[in-house]
DNA sequence: TTGAAAGCGGTACCAA
DNA sequence: TTGGTACCGCTTTCAA
């Protein structure tokens, strides 16, 4: 049986307020009281119920964070681990979920959330959703590197992807490549934006090119390998990791070199790019400032909608000639 | 304004139990009632407080999972989400936490969920702290994948590890490999007594060695290159895949070709696995079938106290030759 | 078919 | 310094 209040107060012969007193240490308190009582709590193992107190004072320590359905990509679990690092520090307990497969889905999980969660991270949404119907729920939401329909009612926190490819592109150019491409599946808008951005302001006697294909993965990095090959490219920038370690694959089978006859940049900065052979120069997410400026915002919910960017960084390494 | 039952009750001029009663589609109510309550549930955006009805039942559908601080294992990480899939398929969801660092920053941890969290499951935990305490906490406990001081109190699911070595090291041997490693750091004893097993059953001409190093990274296992070439080692299980790798790269860079020179397998079959070249063989945990026990476990917790171990499992890949 | 009311376990106001 | 008590929102029993 679970001990209460009620049944500490029982036991000590005195009331409810009193225990409540005594063990929050409240010094309003006789002395003797409030040792008998905290030794019988203490006896009964009291621990007081959470549930009860959020109902009460209509306040919470746990944040829910939506997240991608079996996210294959290792750089968004590494997110996760950084937000609860932040989190902890301020005594905020991150409750995981991912996103579901409809909207309806998702109100239901959130009805099942209200008066626990204080706050909803989505790090993961389906943009076709119409956002607007979440203001009525009783929670703050936090939009990740994730934009909805009506952004003007919405805290977001973005990731600035275009700076990090724009700097990967230059350094291909700085490390001596003229025939330089970026590979992807359609539809990566900003990594293309970042390459353009870098195109605009390089020596025009670079070329340069724009590779497609299906998906992310490293399948699709491998396939690209004939068309690189064929386009004579000697510096690409892929837009996963995963693309270019599907490369890196296709590259030892035919015998290329990397970097001396094709140098190689991806993004996300996987933990296998430090692993790869030779390591894989990448652009790496902004997670730390991001995810600060997310708990702070938690933290201080008041006040104007914030929409705010970061810019991420280029990482280079040894799949890159020093120039 | 939040919406509760009682403002739509007073709203629709009808009791507070009548719009429950409404809200659930039970049919013991008047349908034009019904639908009126319905309509001004719907306007009011009404959504029920979980930590009420929590409260107020005594349950929840929240599972807490205690995870490896900052943990830098991929392997881990794809274990909370297998966890994560297999809780939602019945409607629970996980609240995830890192270890405290000490015994009573878990207590305290621990009395924040009460009330709200329905069973917490351990998948990391200091096997110097006393589990007993736990034990009048108003919750279910299971160690996943960990041993505490009095497990006959505790519902354990564990991984044998032993099983997958023990394979791994046979594959070394019918590859043709005849003088074997195991290398790891001290005290992954389940490891070693797999090794320890293989050796036993295996052929006697074969000679077996135990390599010793720090860690478990990509460092160590490329320290351990210079002892392994000494020794002529023809075939070597790594403790951990990042370990192998790291020896990768270390042949790598004195033109060591594996498997032709050196066979190697690792252990956790993280993605890298795959993207490395040659592909590396590792052994797999049983993930699959200990989430799966475990939330049967959550879902009927009565009963004795249970405790169930799931044999690991070893994948050929390139990094061995076929025999 | 409907409603009044008693809790679940804390918190906090007000009075003694 | 202490106690009585209302209340947070929901569930459920019992009576009308």
């Amino acid at each position: 049986m679970t001990a209460t209040l009620k049944m500490i107060a029982e036991e000590a012969g005195v009331s409810i307020r009193t225990v409540g007193r005594s063990l929050r240490g409240d010094n309003a308190v006789t002395p003797e009281v409030a040792e008998r009582v905290l030794k019988i709590a203490r006896e009964r193992g009291y621990v007081p119920n959470a549930a009860a107190r959020s109902l009460r004072t209509n306040s919470s320590s746990i944040v829910g964070i939506i997240v991608r359905k079996q996210d294959p990509f290792e750089v968004s679990r590494r997110c996760i681990d950084c937000m609860e690092k932040h989190l902890g520090k301020h005594n905020l307990h991150p409750l995981l979920s991912s996103l579901p497969e409809n909207f309806e889905a998702l109100m239901k999980l959130l009805q099942e959330w209200t008066g626990l969660v204080r706050t909803v991270i989505f790090a993961e949404w389906d943009s076709a959703w119409q956002a607007g119907k979440l203001l009525h729920l009783p929670m703050q939401f936090i939009f990740f590197d994730r934009i909805p329909l009506n952004p003007e009612s919405f805290n977001i926190f973005s990731i600035d992807r275009s700076s990090g490819v724009s700097a990967a592109v230059k350094a291909l150019a700085a490390a001596g490549c003229r025939r330089i491409a970026q590979a992807g599946a359609a539809g990566t808008s900003s990594r293309r934006e970042g390459f353009e951005k870098a195109v605009e302001v390089l020596a025009p006697d670079i070329r340069f090119f724009r590779l497609e294909c299906a998906g992310p993965d490293m399948a699709d990095g491998y396939g690209l390998g004939p068309e690189i090959i064929r386009r004579k490219i000697d510096g690409v920038f892929f837009d996963t990791d995963r693309m270019a370690l599907g490369f890196y694959r296709y590259a030892s089978e035919r015998g290329i070199r990397i970097p001396e006859d094709i140098a190689v940049a991806g993004f996300d900065n996987d933990t296998a790019c430090i692993y790869a052979i030779p390591a894989l120069s990448s652009v790496a997410h902004p997670h730390e400032e991001l995810v600060q400026a997310v708990v702070r915002r938690i933290l201080e919910p008041g006040g104007m909608v914030v929409h705010q960017s970061f810019r991420s960084c280029f990482i280079a390494r040894e799949s890159i000639k020093r120039p």
